[in-house]
DNA sequence: AATGAATGAGAATTCATTCAT
DNA sequence: AATGAATGAATTCTCATTCAT
């Protein structure tokens, strides 16, 4: 029964929970007070509004992804198909709060024309993940290859995510991330670059 | 400025811009007075809630995919690769409204946990449009072969349509409806199934 | 299914039905259009407003009454035993719309300092039933007692077809009536007066 | 100018008398909140709704008369006619708020099939005044008789009250409740039970 | 840090009323 | 006579935000 103590990051959390399956204007501040045990007028005492504390999320969200799954793309110790298999796990899981879905993209299609404040946090997110998809993919294909594949990659896995969510079925977002592998693998085979032997 | 007559079909194409731009949360009955030169009170001379347009938005939009583009799967004075290249064009078109990208995608993402009143009317929409494109490519494919390449194929499109939004750049959605074609050639090359040559 | 023609007179008659089981504020124009097959603006063509027709309804009930009712206690043909027992069998059935009782009152009721412009209307309507039933008292009592025994007559009435509607008992009011008889016979026995000796 | 200090039981008392006055539909949640000082907004920081609001009035109501007028029907150190001047005492009172008269009688009529939620709250509130009465009256007189007479009673209350407001004339309801104890009175006199031999 | 009260702006919705056709 | 459209004001209710304690 140890009350979870309260804390910004503590806040930030089970903001990004509710933000993620009910949407920004569908979660009142008094929502999320409840969530973190709180009266809603106590949440001004950590973020200044709820648009703030929105960011935060997103800048946290953004941390947590960077440190923990693109940091992999540029960690040389890995294969590329490893790199790739290490991501496909991550979203998965991160994905599979099925009710939500990806909360930049959710937030992304509700708020982009409305709250413009929002867009950039998001959009470096996004070129963020495409950069290291990109990363992962040059080592067995040429530059414009490997963007154009990380960009359809990201484009795949929030599409199908999508279709998950509207279907309530996890089958779209386990096939999509299956096919990272198996497009990559067709592509570099056909591919005039070196194969990978890089380690070091 | 011969004022448009206001009908019901009018503001069910007025509320469908913004919602598709705004979300349906950010749009309020009066800014759909407003777009149809009229007060916000009027609207329930049309329509009895928010709620109630939002279908009807919903099931107009539906209609209009299903008898412009959808349709044309199903034709079959027309070989896949011409389907395909009209349902490219059509919804090149559609989604060029880049402030908003895809009305359906939209609402789904912001209302699915919170307006599950609305979710039959979408997971309806995307199925007839998945039906549609399996249809073309059970042509040239497989059965299970068309079905998967057509969730595969509308959740590139959606998942671009996005990116096209976040990234303010059309050639997301251009290169993935681009892309509609290539997949399909280089399948149905590697398939068993008679290459196709209908044409009555 | 020939239709009601309408005419003042028919939607007169179909709002003081609702606006007795409903009152004056939950009863709308529009719910009045619907019982008279009209359209809420077309009752405008017959009364200038909402306030005047509930005054026309609460005249027309008034009238009612009079020909239909109090009159009868001026008519001098009936002893005043019969016209007790021919007022309480109008009232009966008057009151017999069970959700409803008595328009005069609910309307009292509710409107009493809100739309004074009712007061007058309904003062003396209740003004000239006491009148009523104290003329017929007088034929057996003494002016002051005659007088009283009408007022308390019409409040036992009035309570207990209030008590009817709360509890959704006839038998409230039944035994209310009842005891108009009852209580007149007992009083007049007592009295000095001189035994009615009716005509013809 | 010491402002009355705001909490739940202060704004249900507010509520009380403008819903008695002008009624429940013609009472705003702007006017309670004038009446108390408040904005609007602010009575559903105690409230979540006009209804819910209305509901506690009434429980209010009832618990007050409980408390303050039917217990005494119960305390068996009075006599049957003490109790009667006491219960009558309390209603002149109570109902004097002339402009108003009965809460109860109000909200009964003008919402009795319209707010069928409050109907229960107030048939309790009259079953259970009806029932002391007819406790105090069954001390002198057999059960059946006294249950009738306690009927009778508060019927011609009520009617009396109703009357009151109508002709804005407190008289009858001052003369209605005279007449509680001298009927009492004289059916006792005539009554076969024991006189009344009171305690103490 | 946290509360509870209060605010003020704005949301959806209702409704009596008007008016051109 | 009747309609259908439109109005504008009012109503209930929500919510982000502020602030004294």
């Amino acid at each position: 029964m140890a009350r979870k103590k309260v804390n910004r990051e503590f806040i930030i959390r089970e903001a990004l929970h509710l933000f993620r399956d009910r949407g920004y204007h569908a979660t009142s501040m008094a929502d999320i007070g409840v969530a973190c045990g709180l009266l809603k007028g106590s949440i001004y005492h950590y973020f200044p509004s709820k648009e703030m504390l929105m960011k935060e999320v997103l800048v946290y969200l953004h941390d947590y992804y960077k440190h923990n799954a693109f940091r992999h793309a540029y960690d040389e110790n890995l294969g590329a198909r490893q790199k790739l298999s290490m991501l496909s796990k991550f979203y998965q899981e991160l994905f599979y709060g099925q009710e939500g879905g990806c909360l930049m993209a959710n937030i992304a299609m509700e708020t982009n024309s409305v709250v413009p404040e929002f867009s950039p946090l998001i959009s470096t997110f996004f070129q963020e993940w495409i950069d290291a998809m990109a990363h992962i993919y040059r080592q067995e294909l040429p530059e414009e290859e490997a963007e154009a594949l990380a960009r359809e990659t990201v484009a795949a896995v929030e599409g199908a995510t999508m279709l998950m969510r509207i279907f309530n079925d996890r089958a779209y977002l386990q096939k999509s991330l299956d096919q990272i592998g198996e497009k990559f693998e067709k592509l570099s085979k056909g591919s005039v670059s070196v194969p990978v032997s890089v380690k070091r």
